[in-house]
RNA sequence: GGCCUCGUGGCGGAGUGGUGACGCAGAGGACUGCAAAUCCUCGCACCCCGGUUCGAUUCCGGGCGAGGCCUCCA
């Protein structure tokens, strides 16, 4: 089985829905079953994107490593229909058909998004559904919404819509905590005469001919409608959600685990989202599956800040993934993966982060330490140790990664033996962090060459020439230590790549 | 206006009702031909005002300040 279920301390989450840190109980601990509102692939995720993915990926490694590999199902979805993808496809594509350029967008920008999280080290969810690729599951839905009262068809000013009535839920607005009342009173709704009730969201709307759509039929009081037309956001991850967390997996729960109401256990996703988004969802599938919750645990991670603003796209003021990666756009370098992800894990996943450069060179400057460690390691790996028990308790404790990376600090100074460098290393990996053998292909021999003629000078005092080859070969990314071998006195050179 | 977070040294930040972590940066020292790396030493912080207490940064109340959501948004 490979679970650590029963030496692992409890993990407590803070649950959005009940503004509370409560102990986590998986509906079934052979299949724990989390979702993560995943990108829409319009453009370069920034690194503000990245943060949910980094923050649930940590989550998702935990979890793992307590009820075992094979017992945890992520999904995170790919919104690949929106009217900002129209919108690009038309700008950056005009000469295809309108479906092929939104093609070569959305496959494109997944790519793009699957590259850069893995440079990250995130792993790869179960899975990642599109939304494209979902359409029946979401029609579906819309129909048992309409039949059971709580969606109606209604004409817009852009044609036919089906919206899902608030009004019908008696308890819509929990998950954020406000009553239907309160809102309409701060008069910043967009007053729509179609809507029963000004929240009143889309669920499906119809297409005009120049606009993407699918064809769809829906009933309403015995009378059916073609409706050729496209979802609403908020719709795909209640379809999707269903049918990796419930309906494809229903056969493989425990008997405990299928008796439960029709409902999962985390669902994660971005401050931002609470509302309206994830309000809605809960919405629409409570009341589609007659639930009394979608998900029992709700996280919601802060953001990315730059000098004290939200990083946005509408503001601007953000950086793009890629850009860290592959430019020398920030700070006149490039930066790794690992540096940001652990610059980001500095700070717990709930409270903001003003991103600057000097975090990232902190976190830079933190990992060099760490990478010692495991070159000190034969095959620089943790092996089968297991990841000590303080840094899986701050990770327990709702995802304390900054207490954990403190810890780790710790432990990487005092690491002596290999057990324990084995050890700090299974602890690393918990984070998403592995150290790796540097890309660049280096010349061993030519090194140790160098070295060598170094040594000879040295040995006539050539100090000038001696250190030219060692600046000749910082230059070329190799650094030099010289030690003393305790017994001979003897210089020895060792090297490393920077 | 409503709702939700948060406020610790130059920076990132852990944690606690009472010998004030840890990391980064910085200073000094050891080592070194000089570096780098490493090791040792140092800084002595908890937004403000009340209250509870023998004692509060930690608990309670009130301020002030910052950020987010209420509209697409991680």
């Amino acid at each position: 089985m490979n679970t650590h279920l029963a030496s692992s301390p409890t993990m407590m989450l803070y649950n959005t829905l009940t503004r509370k840190k409560e102990a986590f109980l998986p509906i079934d601990a052979n299949k724990v079953r989390m979702y993560v509102c995943g990108p829409t692939v319009y453009d370069f995720a920034h690194i503000g994107n990245a943060r949910p993915a980094i923050v649930f990926d940590v989550l998702f490694r935990v979890l793992r490593h307590i009820y075992g590999a094979e017992h945890v199902i992520y999904v995170r979805n790919i919104t690949d229909v929106d009217d900002k993808i129209n919108a690009r496809a038309v700008r950056d594509f005009p000469e295809l058909p309108l479906n092929e350029a939104i093609r070569s967008v959305t496959e494109k920008t997944t790519q793009q998004y699957q590259s850069d999280m893995s440079a990250l080290g995130c792993l790869e969810p179960t899975h990642q559904p599109r939304a494209t690729e979902n359409i029946g599951e979401m029609k579906a839905i819309i129909q048992t919404l309409i039949d059971k009262g709580h969606a109606y068809l209604a004409k817009g000013g852009q044609g036919v819509e089906v919206l899902f009535s608030v009004s019908s839920m008696q308890d819509y607005g929990v998950l954020a905590n406000r009553n239907l009342d309160e809102q309409v009173a701060g008069a910043r709704v967009a007053v729509e005469g179609h809507k029963r009730n000004p929240g009143d969201f889309v669920l499906w709307k119809e297409s005009s001919e120049t606009e993407p759509g699918w064809d769809a039929e829906f009933s309403q009081n015995g009378e059916t409608t073609s409706l050729r037309g496209r979802p609403g956001w908020h719709l795909e991850c209640s379809a999707m959600s269903d049918r990796y967390l419930w309906a494809e997996i229903k056969g493989q729960l425990s008997p405990e685990g299928q008796s439960q109401p029709h409902k999962f256990d985390i669902h994660g996703g971005g401050l931002d989202l609470i509302f309206p988004h994830h309000e809605n969802e809960i919405a629409q599938s409570r009341c589609c599956f007659e639930t009394n919750a979608m998900a029992n645990y709700w996280m919601h991670n802060g953001f990315l800040q730059v000098e004290g603003e939200k990083m946005s796209k509408s503001l601007g003021n953000f950086v793009t993934v890629d850009e860290l990666l592959q430019s020398e756009k920030l700070g006149g370098k490039k930066w790794s993966g690992d540096v940001l992800r652990l610059a980001m894990l500095m700070t717990q996943y709930k409270e903001p982060i003003d991103f600057s450069t000097k975090r990232l060179e902190q976190a830079g400057n933190i990992l060099r330490k760490w990478r010692a460690i495991s070159r000190a390691v034969p095959d620089g790996t943790s092996k089968d140790a297991m990841p000590d028990a303080e840094v899986l308790k701050f990770l327990s404790d709702d995802l304390n990664t900054p207490g954990a990376v403190q810890r780790l600090s710790q432990l990487a100074k005092n690491a002596k033996t290999v057990d324990q460098k084995q050890e700090f290393l299974a602890s690393v990996e918990l984070l998403g962090i592995r150290f790796e053998a540097p890309a660049r292909e280096v010349n061993t021999a030519s090194i140790e060459e160098q070295i060598k003629k170094r040594l000879a000078m040295i040995g006539d005092k050539n100090w000038a020439e001696a250190d030219k080859i060692r600046d000749d070969l910082l230059a070329k990314g190799v650094q030099l230590k010289d030690g003393k071998d305790a017994n001979t006195d003897e210089r020895i050179t060792t090297w490393e790549m920077q």
